[in-house]
DNA sequence: CCAACGATGGTCT
DNA sequence: GACCATCGTTGGC
């Protein structure tokens, strides 16, 4: 399959945030749906609110992989969106394994289908995601492919974990797909 | 069931 | 020195 292309992700980030759903993420030779995502621009809850060493990479570049470190203890992966010079990335909350069940168990060291990638730290764990793809270009170790599939409804809500800038509904997901990683 | 809390370390002021 | 774009466990109902 024919990875997106960089254009795709040098758009809007709210848009490209809605159009990932559906789409299927491949890392490590593994292959998960993705079922819900964030878009973060340049707001107040967002890394790149101000330019610093971290969120430089969301100003400088588009269709790139960002990864962070959470609570000390989990990585987020995101992707870099918007022109150069605008800051932009979309945070995937959750994914639908669709191969290598029992390599992803193993890493998240549980049995429980549902419990393997239904948030932003469980999906990196499972799918061996860390600090070393932090920049790469998405396109070859990391890449996400349009296989078809339709998304039939999109659902919308606030984003979750964030104090500021409540009021922005930037947090999309698949409709009544059991794999996100809360109604 | 679900609210509260602690783990744990990079990043920023 | 404070703050996290989180998660698993704990303890109360």
């Amino acid at each position: 399959m024919k990875p997106l292309p960089q254009s795709f992700f040098a758009r809007s980030t709210v848009d490209v945030a809605k159009d990932l759903l559906g789409k299927v993420l491949v890392v490590n030779g593994q292959e998960a749906r993705i079922v819900e995502t964030e878009a973060y621009g340049k707001d107040p809850a967002s890394h790149a609110f101000t330019k610093t060493q971290r969120s430089a990479l969301m100003y400088d570049t588009y269709g790139r992989v960002y990864v962070y470190l959470i609570y000390g203890m989990y990585h987020c992966i995101n992707f870099t969106t918007e022109k150069v010079g605008e800051p932009g990335a979309v945070l995937i909350r959750a994914v639908e394994p669709l191969n290598n069940i029992d390599k992803l168990k193993e890493r998240r060291k549980t049995d429980q289908i549902m419990n393997l990638c239904s948030g932003p730290g469980k999906l990196c764990q499972a799918l061996g995601i860390d600090k070393k793809h932090n920049g790469l270009k998405l396109g070859k170790e990391v890449k996400v492919y349009d296989d078809g599939h339709q998304v039939i409804k999109i659902g919308r809500s606030q984003r979750i974990g964030i104090k500021d800038a409540k009021q922005l509904e930037w947090r999309f997901f698949v409709e009544g797909n059991e794999f996100v990683s809360k109604a």
